[in-house]
DNA sequence: CGGTTGGTTGAAGTCGCTCAATCGCAGTGG
DNA sequence: CCACTGCGATTGAGCGACTTCAACCAACCG
């Protein structure tokens, strides 16, 4: 796990160029805030599959993710594990506060980190109500997702589950590259069929399968086995139980 | 749906009497910021099995519980539900900023909410960090409930999922009375089987079914279909998956 | 008394899990 | 170049946990 120069490219060059800027706990700050977090902000990479937080491990910084996906997970002792959280660029990882870490947080693919010292940013929350706003936000946002994926594991079939996880991420992928949704639209899994069946609280035999029934029955077809490609969107979203015609969604 | 006079023997005498004076969001407040908040503040009664906000209604205020026990429930066009909050005096009902329900809000049993007009408690979020502060810690721990509740979804069964629900209400009600880990603890469950059913993903005959049998196996005692006596908190914490010896869990 | 509400119990059915074999593909090293 | 290995994915067969459908019970209430 080699830590990389600041100076690598594939760093950001300054906050201000920042790919997350504009979505991360620091997107409202003023210059001269961006300046105080620089001082105890640090790049960290980690390679896919690794782990970089065990649920226990003492918080000495919290960070967001400046790109890549990683996941929260939760495991019990006999090795059952659900995914709590999926983190996307921009992503808080950590809680003001909180001295050890509630979750496993592991790297689904390779992710860059942007590391804040844990103490020296609690002290900033205080004292910048830009970042506790926004951190506020975040943390509303993230709570709307974890009460909708509820409803995903408590009550939908195995086909309803996977057809909600592909429209999320279409959904996504849609809102990042501004497609419409009446047209195709196709994406790239950025999960394994084993991660696919943690986040969705089945077994990975299960989702191969039904990725299967719905390809056989022509709601998607796949180039590869990451490469989704959605002929309709809508049809989609009814497979999700989604409600069939209230197209708020997006 | 009678609605009562403030001078209600069941209400608050003041904001410095209130029940959940140092639960709700107001509890970092100081005299001067409490009394700005009584200006946009009025009591409801609702009726227990009432709805008190439907999902897409428009929100004219927020609230917190102030007695009794309110959920936060998604239901689909078929029919199907799911519980994806359980609001406990202190709770707070509401997203600043967003104008319409999320979730429908159904009384479990008589409430008595503490209401706060929308717009005017949204400024004052703005110029009071200390509401602002709370409402954030309130949000990460309900955060954190809804992670721990996604595993009970996601991976456990149904005896476990029982197990973890009666733990859950024995160690609040714990938390409550100030008992000892040790000791029999006992309660009354504020939910009927139907309600468990939607809190935890299952119908509820198998819930009555799971109930049935932990009390056959004497990891729990019944008195009536609603009391409940734990003879051996560990032991039920054990059937719920949720550790045998690590004992910080209160 | 009949009606309603919440709860229990039984029998049959099914969806998703378990266990297991097989496949395709990308390295990797002889 | 091919054989070997490892990993992710697919597919099949059988099973079991939970659901579905249905009858029944107890308490309460007009």
């Amino acid at each position: 796990m080699n830590e990389i120069s600041l100076k690598s490219s594939q760093f950001p060059n300054g906050c201000q160029n920042c790919a997350i800027r504009h979505q991360a706990v620091c997107s409202r700050c003023e210059p001269d805030e961006l300046e105080r977090l620089d001082e105890i902000k640090y790049y960290r990479t980690v390679e896919a599959g690794q782990t970089v937080i065990w649920t226990g491990d003492r918080m000495e910084f919290v960070a967001s993710v400046v790109s890549g996906i990683a996941s929260l997970t939760q495991t019990m002792e006999d090795g059952r594990t659900q995914m709590v959280g999926l983190l996307l660029p921009g992503d808080f990882i950590g809680r003001p506060g909180r001295e050890s870490a509630a979750y496993d947080v592991i790297a689904t693919t390779d992710i860059v980190l942007c590391c804040f010292r844990r103490k020296p940013f609690e002290n900033m929350i205080v004292q910048t109500p830009h970042i506790a706003q926004r951190l506020l936000e975040m943390t509303l946002d993230e709570l709307d997702a974890a009460r909708e994926w509820m409803l995903v594991l408590g009550r939908k079939t195995a086909r309803e589950k996977i057809a909600s996880l592909l429209a999320i991420v279409a959904r996504r992928n849609a809102a990042l590259k501004l497609q419409g949704t009446g047209e195709k639209i196709q994406f790239d899994l950025p999960l394994t069929r084993e991660a696919m069946a943690d986040y969705l609280g089945l077994t990975l035999e299960t989702v191969s399968r039904q990725i299967s029934a719905l390809k056989r029955d022509k709601v998607i077809a796949l180039e590869g086995k990451r490469h989704v490609i959605v002929p309709d969107y809508r049809r989609l979203l009814n497979e999700a139980g989604d409600d069939s015609d209230g197209g708020m969604m997006m």
